[in-house]
DNA sequence: ATAGATTAGTTACAGATGCAACTATTATAG
DNA sequence: CTATAATAGTTGCATCTGTAACTAATCTAT
């Protein structure tokens, strides 16, 4: 590693190229922690965030919950959907505003969000076992500068 | 920001939870990217790093191509048989190995790659702008040893 | 009260993706 | 040599994803 990785030689190298390198390595991730754990479940990506979320914060609607996943809405019902089907949400419908969807997990769904917890955090756990205490409060951040960086840019142009 | 935020309090919570983040971070930087510079050359990511990896190493193979660019074949052919048919690339077949393809771009594709790249350099500037010279340092240190965690993950798991 | 605008959520469709099966070529072992 | 295995790349299929169009309910302003 030296001070020139982000710097600007002439022909644009890939491996160095910030938006490349979190590309490869969000989906090493993903598809690490969804090999690993989630394919046993049969749960998705979308449906464990779901199911992450309302752990958290029963009773929310599908807008809410696309807020706090970072999903868009067709995402979220789609989601929401097969969560239903397999028995691991309940959905019903608020009394003063029947457009909108109050979620809930099932004692399925609650269960399912107790025993996959652990594992999820055991992986990220894993995972940053190769950062120092100090870097990994140093990576979370800059996640956090880059975030509101990116959505800074993304708005403007 | 403080020294828990990838400790383990009891309900995970998604927001603090590295491969969410990782995902969300890359999901924006990505439209981002694409939004702003790509899709207005017909170029889809994939097709943009194929022409970015061609354009430093001319007649690499399709699966060259695969190892640097962390897709897999599939992908690699699809986007090599797009950019033949926008003839921004051309293929032909070694002498020695009539399996093997030899991948290059055409004049067409070069002139695209000059456009692009100095493009997308400016974005990554602008998203690295929020962060010192030595934090942009100390993450490109710590994406590289997150990646090579993630792939050691990956095959014992 | 009612027309028009907004909001919540779903559906339809086109394109992208991942996986497995396939063809063609080259390498290896007996 | 020849049979088998391995490698390069493509194709088919089922699923996923994003965008836009849609329905239903609520809000706003006259």
């Amino acid at each position: 590693m030296n001070a020139s990785d982000f710097d600007n030689p002439q022909p644009l190298k890939l491996e160095n190229f910030l938006p490349y390198r979190l590309s490869v390595l969000s989906n090493m991730v993903s598809r690490g922690i969804s090999d690993v754990y989630f394919s046993r479940f049969g749960l998705s990506i979308r449906e464990w965030r779901i199911i992450a979320v309302l752990g958290q914060f029963p009773g929310l609607s599908a807008a809410e919950l696309a807020n706090k996943t970072a999903m868009d809405k067709v995402a979220v019902s789609r989601a929401v959907a097969r969560l239903i089907s397999s028995g691991r949400l309940e959905k019903s419908v608020a009394k003063n505003d029947k457009r909108r969807s109050v979620l809930i997990l099932t004692s399925d769904g609650k269960r399912l969000f107790a025993k996959i917890s652990p594992l999820a955090r055991n992986y990220e756990e894993r995972l940053l076992d190769c950062l120092g205490a100090d870097d990994q409060e140093k990576l979370s951040a800059i996640l956090d500068n880059l975030q509101r960086r990116a959505r800074a840019l993304g708005k403007t142009n």
